[in-house]
DNA sequence: TGCAAAGTTTCCAATATTAGAAACAAGATG
DNA sequence: CATCTTGTTTCTAATATTGGAAACTTTGCA
C-alpha cells in the first residue's frame, strides 16, 4: 500500500477529527439555529472563551464553520449545514447498532 | 447549559473519533468491496496486524463495521455504507471549502 | 500431543489533545 | 489617551491516542 493511498483519506479523517468532540457537536448543533459570536455561544454551552474560540478555530480549519468580523465580535456560521444531517442519518443507522452492542456487552 | 445536554452528543462524537484517523478511513474503504480479515487487511494497508486488530476494534465499537468468526479467521464487515457515502458527500461541499482556505492561507 | 496460523491484549515510548488561566492584540467608546 | 469588551494565543498539567514488539489465546491440523 503505498503512502499516497494514505494520504487522500487525510483531509477527510481532519474533517472527521474536528466532529469527533462532543462539545463541538453541540457548538455545530447552535449554529445550526443562527450565527453567534465567541462570547456568546461560549457562555450559552458553559465553556471558557478560550476554550471556545479555540473549538471554533478547528471547526473553522476542517471547512465546517465560517467566520466574520463585525466590529469588535467575530461572527461564526455554519458552512455546511449537510454535515449535521449526516450527523443525523448516522444516528439513525450507526448508533442504534452501537446501542445494541453496548446492551448486549458485545 | 446542562452536562445533559453535552451527553447527548457523545455517541455521536466516538463515531466520528473512529472515522478521524487516515488509516481507518482507509481500512473502511476497503471493507466497502468485500469483507477481509484482519492479516489480509494488514498486509493489504501496510500495517502490523496488532495496529490493524486495534484499529478494526475501534470501528466495530463505533458500530461501523461488525466481525463473524470462521475458524481461526475473523472476517470484518461494513455495517453502514452509508457512512462512507456521507464521507463522499462531505468530500463535495466540506474539503472544498476547506482546500481553499488551504491555498489562500487564510 | 505438538506445532503453526490468526487475532487479541499488554506493554512501552512518543505524540497529540484538552481545559483553563494568564498574557496579549484589536476595536469601540468616553 | 485610558479603558473596556471581545477574541486569540501562550503556557501548563492532565489525559488520550498511536505504532510496534512481545506475550498470550484460540483454532486447525498433522
Amino acid at each position: 500500500m503505498e503512502t499516497n493511498s494514505l494520504k487522500r483519506y487525510e483531509l477527510k479523517a481532519e474533517m472527521f477529527k474536528a466532529l469527533s468532540h462532543p462539545m463541538r457537536i453541540l457548538m455545530l448543533d447552535k449554529l445550526k439555529e443562527r450565527p453567534w459570536c465567541v462570547c456568546e455561544l461560549a457562555t450559552e454551552v458553559g465553556i471558557d472563551k478560550s476554550v471556545a474560540s479555540k473549538h471554533l478555530s478547528q471547526l473553522k480549519t476542517a471547512g465546517l464553520i465560517d467566520d466574520e468580523k463585525r466590529g469588535t465580535l467575530v461572527e461564526y456560521r455554519l458552512v455546511a449545514p449537510c454535515v449535521l444531517e449526516l450527523a443525523a442519518c448516522a444516528e439513525g443507522s450507526v448508533l442504534q447498532n452501537r446501542r445494541k452492542r453496548l446492551e448486549t456487552g458485545g
